[in-house]
DNA sequence: CCAACGAGGAGAATAATATTCTCTAAAAAG
DNA sequence: CTTTTTAGAGAATATTATTCTCCTCGTTGG
């Protein structure tokens, strides 16, 4: 369903999503209209969900990087489930519900770990059924993107 | 540093990167020169550090987020440092070095767990210094952004 | 207090790109 | 075999990007 010059076109748009239509299609060698097609095509169908900026953490107060693991009681009450509250938290960047342990595993950006308790205490401490956490902190990031491998 | 419309620039950049520069300016009230040459700087300065396409990861057989806890050898030996062989690894996302368990903390995007198996065994566990895995596989996404929450 | 300087923005001119549309070829459907 | 559908080329047109000059305003140094 995606060949291989919709392949070209979006290893492209990963690397630089802001690239004139016109130089996509001299390198993949179609004609811009072709181009333009094809990726308005991508768009429809969603496998292009959009294009977004790439910011620099540490110029936004957002340095420190956080794991937490959240442990809930199973039955909760409360509004909403407990990961769509979570997922409401600006600072939090992903919720996932975990196999295994009966909660959520949580990515939180604090500019420090001053704020990180805030985030802790405050915010996810305080959603009803929320049993227990334990944040794992980064010291250093190797490698950190988005980018899907495609083949 | 940054002013109140260079926010505004960006934030309209976080949604949509694709979106014409006229119509930015359109947005904050700049003339177009004036939002090309703030963008431009941002760029220069390493505020914008890129734009990027988002794709769609059932698309590309990439639905099974894991997270990996590596435990490693305190002096490994090995060409090169650990952190940087897994952040080779194209189907490794994310490589943070963590606090308090000697270790990596490492988000992978497989198709399955078939294939999650696969990069444990014969990715990971052949790394000289690797002692150990604690693999913790997501049964559901509540959220997912790489967007830095910005006043 | 005043002049020189510099940063940023407006606006117009020009260059480049996006988009639309028609035509055609080739593949898929019947 | 036709018919239909799909995708691309290429040209015309619309829109946008980029450059450049001029201007304003805030800052600095005297």
């Amino acid at each position: 369903m995606i060949d291989e010059i919709s392949m070209e076109i979006l290893k492209i748009l990963q690397d630089k999503a802001r690239i004139p239509n016109v130089e996509v299609s001299r390198q993949v060698g179609l004609a811009p209209s072709a181009v333009l097609e094809r990726i308005r095509k991508m768009e429809k169908t969603g496998i292009i969900d959009g294009y977004e900026v790439r910011l620099n953490p540490e110029r936004f107060s957002r340095s420190q990087i956080s794991y937490i693991h959240i442990t809930t009681r199973l039955h909760s009450s409360g509004k909403g489930t407990i990961g769509d509250q979570l997922a409401a938290i600006p600072e939090i960047q992903e919720v996932h519900f975990i196999a295994g342990e009966d909660g959520y595993l949580v990515k939180a950006r604090t500019a420090n770990t001053e704020e990180l308790g805030d985030l802790l205490r405050n915010q996810i401490a305080t959603i009803e059924g929320v049993i227990a956490t334990r944040t794992t902190t980064v010291l250093h990031t190797y490698k950190e993107t988005s980018r899907i491998p495609i083949r």
